[in-house]
DNA sequence: GCGACAG
DNA sequence: ATCTTGTCGC
């Protein structure tokens, strides 16, 4: 696929990225257009080693009914540009585009750890991500990078309420689990507004995050190895 | 100018 | 993100 373009050499412009962004944001859809039933979804995440010196992308493929892992792959690669604050998917992207291709086959939705157009130019990195592929996908973060609720959200499993930046919606707040802060839900590419909420509580089982991503999670941060593994 | 700032 | 033990709360 075409990626080039989306993904400059880091030259340290970040005029230069914040104007890419605003471009690729144009090329968001946000109706719903993935296959119904869902078949397969998968979750992305990011971790890093050698003090940051290799980025680590994790890709775990789910049956969508059974949740159960069909696949999971991880990919690395050499770091190419610093984190930045709105300019996070040129510096994980890379990876995450290298793990998605190692599956056995793309998923038909995709739940990306980071901001869907909950992003000061309205291209986090799962919007980024599904221009880039053509996938549909939702953006599941754990932190606000841009914009406020207004009401107060409800201690019940499911309860959600919507992230505005202005007169705008551009996401939503989340109570995925009672007792916990917060996700925040917002739609990357192929996925409309009201969808996006929904579909995250469909995989969310015990814990805070949806199993796509809470999955990738623990392999990007190496959190699934046991005791005596290295 | 000052503070905020996904992962 | 990553470096890290014990500890508070459901």
């Amino acid at each position: 696929m075409d990626t080039a373009p989306s993904l400059p050499d880091w030259a340290g412009d970040t005029a230069a990225l914040r104007n890419l962004q605003r471009q690729l944001a144009q090329q968001v859809e946000l109706r719903d257009d993935f296959p119904k039933p869902l078949r397969t979804v998968a979750g992305f995440d990011v971790g890093f080693e050698d003090g940051g010196a290799t980025t680590r992308a994790a890709a775990v493929l789910l049956d969508a009914d059974t949740r159960e892992v069909i696949d999971q792959q991880v990919a690395r690669l050499p770091t190419r540009m610093p984190y930045i604050p709105g300019l996070l998917s040129f510096r994980e992207l890379p990876a995450l585009l290298e793990a998605l291709a190692m599956l056995e086959h793309a998923p038909d939705l995709a739940f990306i750890d980071g901001h869907g157009i909950a992003h000061p130019r309205r291209l986090g990195i799962a919007a980024h991500f599904g221009v880039a592929t053509n996938l549909p996908c939702i953006g599941v973060a754990k932190k606000i990078l841009v914009g406020e609720a207004r009401m107060a959200l409800h201690d019940m499993r499911g309860a959600f309420t919507p992230l505005r930046d202005g007169r705008e919606q551009i996401g939503w707040l989340l109570r995925s689990k009672p007792g916990c802060l917060p996700l925040i839900v917002s739609p990357g590419h192929k996925v409309a507004m009201p969808s996006a909420p929904e579909l995250a509580m469909r995989f969310v089982t015990t814990y805070r995050l949806p199993e796509p991503t809470r999955l990738a999670d623990r392999i990007a941060s190496r959190r699934d190895r046991k005791r005596g593994e290295r």
